[in-house]
DNA sequence: CATTAACCGAGACGGTACGTCCGGTCTTTTC
DNA sequence: GAAAAGACCGGACGTACCGTCTCGGTTAATG
């Protein structure tokens, strides 16, 4: 878990390096082996050849544990990707960002995990705030430019709330996912995104 | 789990009914308690003063327990609710319909079961097929005979696929919901439906 | 450990006697092997096929363990022991006793248990107790009722306090057992003898 | 080159003083708060405010720490009793030494941790040797030294081995103490040199 | 007098065992 | 024959310590 500026936690200076990644890979393998449920910290540590005490000292459950994993992943991958596409036509690089989306969704290695994060922080508040911070808002912030932009440029209602919007868009993919109540494909990113679309221009 | 009409099933006709309401509603306060998380078979059957192999007995995990514990209280109130309300203004009917939803996700009573079943289904097969059995499914039905009405009556597209609209409209709060990306409101959900319907209107 | 009529105190009446004599076989051997510093509840547990739970179910500790293995190991062997020898002459019959006392714990196989059994009283207060009731105290009896045979017989000082007169005999043969300032001969025990009851003899 | 006898062993020059006393204390203090079972390296440097490693470096155990705080007590009072008292009567000398050793043991602030050293050196090899060395050879020296006078002055049999005339004097008390089978009082004492005399007299 | 080697405090680390909780099964007794 | 009760095997929990291992920071003898 990120930034933890209080008085007593451990100095993170002292940390081991090798052993946080070593914890991190191991949880990340074993919930897409066995599931998020059956995922144990005693699973983790063995596997990571660490002792428990070391996975307790740094994260306060093993939700944080995956979420972490799931962080470096995402950063790994993710640098230098600093904004969404902007080809001039909003309905396009939305259609291209939810196929990719959908791509990643798709993808068993990742499925698994990102479903269970998504449910853990349903039921951890702590772990919903660090979520929030790390991973939510600041792709939140690149839809919201990326729309911002294309409502300058005259492609949405002006009155329109950015978020709401934002929510109009991505929210039955997402809703999709979790539930399982259809499978998720190219055609039906594309039509999420035209119909959103339409009820989101200027009138 | 209900009605297993299986070979070696116990016999549901010897069944001792005041057990089974004691074990839902037991399992339905504590869900409110400690969580899905902390929720135990053990405690469910010490405070529904139940030896545990009658628990064992008639539900496969305690996942179904809570599932038919939800199912005993909308069953409760939900009989003679057959479809949603036609006054003849979709807008207004759906506004009607969005706010009653968020009236009850709002409601702390039942926010946390709900929450855990629908977070128990991401991970749990046979659970969700009774889910989408018993309740999605019903509920869809509901919704797709208004919105085809809807159709008919030149309110929506004759393209759009029902399916498809259900999402849109009920995909974004679902969403928010689950997140607590937001606050639900009348307000919110008004703008949802304002927004959907324009993007799903006859062109 | 035994007797305990408390209330909340589980049912002997549904104990498994095979879990149970399994267990104190697995920690007598075990003992033997790593010794009572090195002993563990796991361990007894793994070895006896058994839960941990059902460990600490029955017994408040692992001292209270290996004392009822040694317990039964005594009650396996010593019935129809019911008393000391009495050939008439005290000496003799001291000298045999005290012999096969050495005997027994020249025996590595009994040496280690009961050394862990009376160092680890020495610090439990409810096994002490235990020890003096089950063990203790019954030896004892034949001791006082051979030694006042003796009494009776004038072979002893009429006003000798007959646990002092155990004292001495058996005292400096444990004491050099248990500090293991010298070796355990039968010499050694039939000066000790000799020595006391000159001491003890009428004036 | 400074004399550097032994292999990697730590230079005894450059040790701390202080950190020694304040591990001594600590461990002294705490065996009599929490019992020799209960008792931590860890609480230990905790309470002396030092680094576990410091502990490690300078003594092998736990049981070792322990011996060598009680070493510094007695050596701290200890100094200048070079010898057992010697009034000419062996026996009152013996009465004035019992009742004196028994005047310790049943010192709670002594108790407990000399108990505890006593068991400990049933178990650990090297410890025992260190103990015997450093605490029980000596005294035994001053014991037979001081029978061996009475030997010479006719108030013993020529023919008693002294060590077992030692064993049969102390084992006693030392067995009481050790299996707490009776009260240790001036009386107890008393009885044990009259009756042990009795048996060591010439014939 | 600066260098430098050792001790020192602190505490992270890989581990083992603790004693507890619960899962899911089985058995005994009662209704 | 279902139900209450609860013992049982198993396994994970989160904690306490083990003994080892760095990490700066003194501290004292050497060069």
């Amino acid at each position: 878990m990120p930034a933890k500026p209080t008085s007593n936690a451990p100095d993170p200076i002292r940390r081991n390096e090798a052993s946080r990644k070593a914890i991190l890979t191991a949880a990340f393998d074993l919930v897409g082996e066995v599931g998020f449920g059956k995922l144990s910290i005693e699973a983790i540590a063995a596997r990571a050849g660490v002792g428990k005490q070391t996975i307790y000292r740094w994260w306060p459950s093993k939700g944080a544990v995956l979420f972490d994993a799931l962080l470096m992943l995402s950063e790994d991958q993710a640098t230098g990707r600093p904004e969404l596409p902007d080809t001039g036509s909003l309905e396009a690089d939305l259609k291209t960002v939810l196929r990719a989306t959908v791509r990643e969704l798709n993808d068993p290695r990742y499925d698994e995990p990102m479903r269970a994060l998504n449910t853990e922080i349903v039921h951890n508040q702590e772990l919903a705030a660090a979520y929030t911070e790390r991973l939510h808002e600041p792709m939140q912030r690149l839809k919201r430019d990326r729309l911002r932009k294309a409502q300058q440029a005259g492609q949405l209602d002006p009155n329109t709330d950015l978020d709401l919007a934002i929510e109009m868009i991505w929210g039955p993919l997402l809703n999709r996912w979790l539930q399982r109540t259809g499978p998720l494909t190219p055609e039906y990113t594309d039509s999420i995104v035209e119909t959103a679309l339409r009820g989101l221009m200027p009138r």
